[in-house]
DNA sequence: GGTAGCAAGATTGCATACAAAGCGCGCCGC
DNA sequence: GCGGCGCGCTTTGTATGCAATCTTGCTACC
């Protein structure tokens, strides 16, 4: 399987084109579109996106940031393959930051932020109800979104920032380990956290959230994996 | 701590030379020879490191994901120059992160990693019984190493990455807003967080680090500061 | 038959060239 | 004298070319 097979729209007059590119790549990689270890080569990224290498890379540099993609010098640069490790770093430090944004946001909650947050769930309830395996990429994506919108409202750009890091890897990670309808069985929860926030009780919507991301997480199956050296093999073919 | 320890973006990948610059330019920066605001051309520093600007441009880029820099386009690049509010919400993450580092530090604590500490600490005082602006330079910088060997401890690579943005950030703050021997009064918490660390007193550790990060804020000079325009003005000339 | 060496192809790293967008300065009109 | 406007100079954004490095498949030798 390679990038080639998935033809993305060259959107036409966008400011930073390196931007949109790592958007667009990013979005793939969350979504599975793009396998993990599969390679982005330089050339037949920006011959796909109709720009030269230069912006490629630069696009690849951010990814590579993110911990979405892996570079290797004089190699190229792959579809980040996280570990269960890496995995299990990830919600560690999503269980640490997000009862913190919480706290956070329950003190800047209007109206207008309890109408964006329903919205989401609306949509997330919306693409429970179909079938698909591009709705179930919708789904995560969905869910993800929630918890920036959480990130946003604690009103702190870095830990913000870093929370667009954590879910982008999250998002990636459940797609990689993910169990079968694992992924659903949080929407429900998402619900509850905002109803706790809404009715301004922390700590409940504090241990909600952290039996979100341990839902999530048990959810993966996670590492009864064998050697990696065999394992990187047969996951980059 | 030489560069190659630094699990900082894409560890074994990135390209070594743009690598190199951003090290430079970031030491610059947090050492404050680089003021706050400072243009940082691309074929000026290109000339200076002798490179082209395309590896310039790259460094800059990492840079500005780590929020030492601040890109705007078709503009140029400059020194970042955080606002107070900035300021606040980088300490309000560190006091966040810390005591959780703190908790996985201490399960882990080895002697190998006592005597790192303890050289650390030396080389704090060997910097404190000197005068000079040069060394408080250096001061603030071992300031930073003694919690960047703390969340290197902790064992979480996601939540390293992101203190080493968090200390850099510190660093220029206190650059920016910092009184004068500040910095040097937190030498002495970090023997004790050390101390409480070793006896595996958790709580004790988790306390002190608090104050300590406190302890630092508060010894800056946030926010009497005047209309922005004046003083993004001011600051930059 | 297997392995080491080698050469050709491909891909990245870096530099340079060109195009486009700001910015400043001087000119002109009011 | 003052304000608006246009031109050119500087700086960034992007594309392309060249050299270095890695990969890979072949060949020759053990």
């Amino acid at each position: 399987m390679s990038i080639a097979d998935y033809p993305f729209a060259p959107l036409g007059g966008t400011e930073d084109r390196a931007m949109a590119i790592r958007e667009q790549l990013r979005d793939a990689i969350i979504d599975r579109r793009l396998a993990p270890g599969t390679k982005l080569g330089e050339a037949e990224v920006g011959a796909l996106f109709e720009v030269s290498r230069t912006v490629v890379r630069s696009a690849l540099q951010m990814l590579s940031f993110e911990g979405l993609v892996r570079s290797e010098r004089n190699r190229g640069s792959f579809v980040a393959n996280p570990s269960p490790e890496e995995a299990r770093q990830v919600f560690d430090s999503r269980r640490l930051i997000e009862p913190a944004l919480a706290a956070a946001a329950i003190e800047r909650l209007r109206p207008a932020d309890r109408a964006r947050f329903r919205a989401l769930l609306e949509q997330e309830e919306r693409l429970m109800a179909e079938r698909g395996a591009s709705v179930r990429r919708a789904e995560i994506r969905a869910s993800g979104d929630f918890h920036l919108e959480l990130a946003r409202l604690a009103g702190n750009t870095v830990l913000e920032r870093f929370m667009h890091e954590l879910v982008a890897r999250s998002s990636l990670v459940i797609a990689l380990y993910g169990r079968t309808g694992a992924s659903s069985c949080g929407h429900a929860d998402h619900g509850s956290i905002l109803g706790a926030l809404e009715r301004r009780d922390l700590g409940l919507a504090q241990t909600l959230l952290i039996h979100h991301i341990n839902h999530i997480e048990a959810d993966l199956d996670l590492r009864p994996a064998t050697g990696l050296g065999l394992r990187e093999a047969l996951s980059s073919g």
